[in-house]
DNA sequence: ATAATACTTAGGTCTTGACCTAAGTATCAC
DNA sequence: GTGATACTTAGGTCAAGACCTAAGTATTAT
């Protein structure tokens, strides 16, 4: 079971469009932090904040080398994300193929008749 | 192309744990707002609330008949939050596959000498 | 017709999120 | 060792999010 503080942080990092495309930048490869903010027209401080943010989720980590801090993506915690999503799936399709075959059932004591 | 907006909306909607549980509910089954609302230790207008958000990121649907309006999974829309993680997960998959192939050819290399 | 039920509307508060500017620190290049 | 580079820190604003209470409307049950 993931503690649901867990999902919290991942959807909510993967909300935001500027974290989006981050992410999307990142699982091309690793970069810095300006090259990673070098396409947003923001200030520096506040695309650092998303930098963050998205740390914070875990989906990327980062590391200093000298001045310059390199992101990855953190590819474990995006099946927090996908886990989810496929639970309610597997949920929903069950029942929706449940009710397919009562359709089918039905149908076939109609053409009985 | 999903129009970034609608991500948003969607991940969003799954950021809030309220509506995260609401949507596990409907997973099981269509609901009331009343049978929704019960489980929750909150006001009627603040858990309605919750429903807007996930109305309007059309991850669910609403019918009112009479004075009870029930609410449903809308299975399509979740696709927007799958389809965006699958594709990233492709992408890094890919590169990290390659990666791997050139640690293979690095090893091959060390045992020819 | 009256009362109870099932929401809905209309506010108000308090926190969090997404930006900003200005100034600071730590490396690296010369 | 001086200046440029690559972030960091420390504020401040303004909008959005997550709750609340109080009162309203539309249906249904008696």
């Amino acid at each position: 079971m993931v503690p649901p503080a867990t999902a919290d942080a991942v959807f909510h990092a993967l909300s935001n469009p500027t974290r989006r495309k981050v992410l999307e930048q990142l699982s091309v490869g690793p970069a810095t932090v300006s090259e990673l903010a070098a396409p947003f027209d923001m200030q520096l401080p506040s695309f650092v904040q998303h930098l963050s943010v998205l740390e914070d989720s875990r989906l990327v980590k980062s590391k200093k080398r000298g001045r310059v801090r390199t992101y990855e993506i953190s590819p474990e915690r995006f099946k927090v994300a996908e886990d989810w999503l496929s639970a309610r799936r597997e949920l929903w399709e069950a029942r929706l193929d449940q009710f397919d075959q009562y359709v089918k059932h039905l149908k076939e004591k109609e053409s009985e008749s």
